[in-house]
DNA sequence: AAGTCGGGGAC
DNA sequence: GTCCCAGACTT
């Protein structure tokens, strides 16, 4: 048998990733937040956002006294809001608990909201050497495919058995090195589809290579079919300025700004009437469809000119969105994209 | 154990 | 179109 973790380092040594920009001025805070940016999205989208992020909230500190808002709207577009929110709430408690200084202690860090066992293990490790393993998708795919691991890793008795054997290859000695090389290699030579198994350094010894069934493993996921949703977002315009909604902190898009959104047509006729609000003509756009994990999303835009503003809106829980003067909020993506649609649009108008 | 939570890259 | 990505949290 190889020393699985002496070849990884020596891979490492010569091949691994070193310049990423959470890796120049390496600190809890910037592996943390780069390791929350990074679940769930690719290396190439999260860059520019931690870019953006670092540049504006140099510090935790900067971080936690900053309005959810900012916050949110350097996420826009990333996804998964959650992790906005609860990294800001993390920060506010590092700012209250811990004096502004990140955790050193597994059990305070894991407890943090957004951070699991994994996220955990990669901050610890990472940015402080300490001695735990990690397990996100890239070592999941590695370590089955090395392994021979059948069974959907989702699966809580085959995750229990990957943990396992990630703790057994993870060496005491340059546990950081080893765990960013078990990410580069998942990243870059082990990958989903035409894994360039030539460059791997224990490819020698990987059950898939000997017999040539890489695609076997991971064992994918029970495929399930999702269902399609619709949903009318009214588009009022008053003069170049859109109405917008702060949806609640939870749920989909929770705590982003969003176009009044409806299940049917006669819905947005009743809102209006509601709140006494005399518009021209509804005009349908072109709708389309945005996905999402566990479902489709037909998107009706109905656009409207407001003919005279009554100030019935409940400006507590929603904004004039400037389109001149756009304001920095968090906004889902459809959204951010039809205002990017009307912006253009005025210009051409005038 | 299963469902919820986004958006985009790669194919 | 499909699959899934440096997962965590809720029920």
């Amino acid at each position: 048998m190889i020393d699985f973790a002496k070849c990884i380092l020596t891979w490492y040594d010569q091949y691994g990733r070193k310049t990423l920009p959470w890796q120049i001025q390496k600190s809890a805070y910037h592996v943390w937040l780069s390791e929350v940016m990074l679940q769930q999205t690719q290396v190439v989208t999260v860059i520019p956002y931690f870019k953006r992020f670092v540049q504006q909230f140099p510090t935790i500190t900067a971080l936690a006294k900053a309005p959810i808002d900012d916050v949110l709207h350097l996420w826009t577009g990333l996804g998964y809001y959650a992790r906005a929110r609860n990294l800001h709430k993390a920060a506010q408690i590092i700012t209250e608990q811990f004096n502004g200084i990140f955790p050193t202690d597994f059990n305070d860090v894991i407890n943090l909201p957004g951070i699991g066992r994994s996220t955990a293990g990669a901050i610890l490790s990472l940015s402080q050497k300490q001695h735990y393993a990690i397990l996100d998708g890239n070592v999941k795919r590695v370590l089955t495919r090395f392994y021979a691991i059948d069974g959907w890793p989702g699966n809580k008795q085959i995750e229990n058995q990957l943990w396992q054997l990630a703790e057994n290859v993870t060496p005491f000695v340059d546990v950081d090195k080893f765990n960013q090389a078990m990410m580069d290699i998942g990243a870059i030579i082990c990958t989903r589809s035409k894994p360039k198994c030539s460059l791997c350094p224990v490819h020698m010894d990987c059950s898939a290579y000997q017999h040539d069934n890489w695609q076997n493993y991971p064992t994918k996921k029970p495929k399930q079919s999702i269902p399609t949703k619709t949903a009318y977002f009214l588009i009022l315009d008053d003069n170049q300025m859109i109405w917008l909604e702060k949806r609640p902190p939870i749920g989909i898009w929770g705590g982003l700004y969003c176009f009044p959104q409806f299940e049917n047509y006669q819905a947005i006729e009743n809102w209006l009437k509601q709140r006494k609000l005399t518009t021209d003509k509804l005009q349908q756009l072109i709708s389309f469809k945005h996905t999402f994990s566990h479902f489709h999303l037909e998107i009706v835009p109905i656009y409207t000119q407001l003919k005279k503003n009554c100030a019935c809106l409940d400006e507590a829980n929603g904004c004039w969105f400037n389109l001149k003067q756009p304001a920095k909020i968090g906004l889902a993506t459809p959204v951010h994209n039809l205002l990017q649609q009307l912006t253009r649009q005025s210009h051409t108008t005038f």
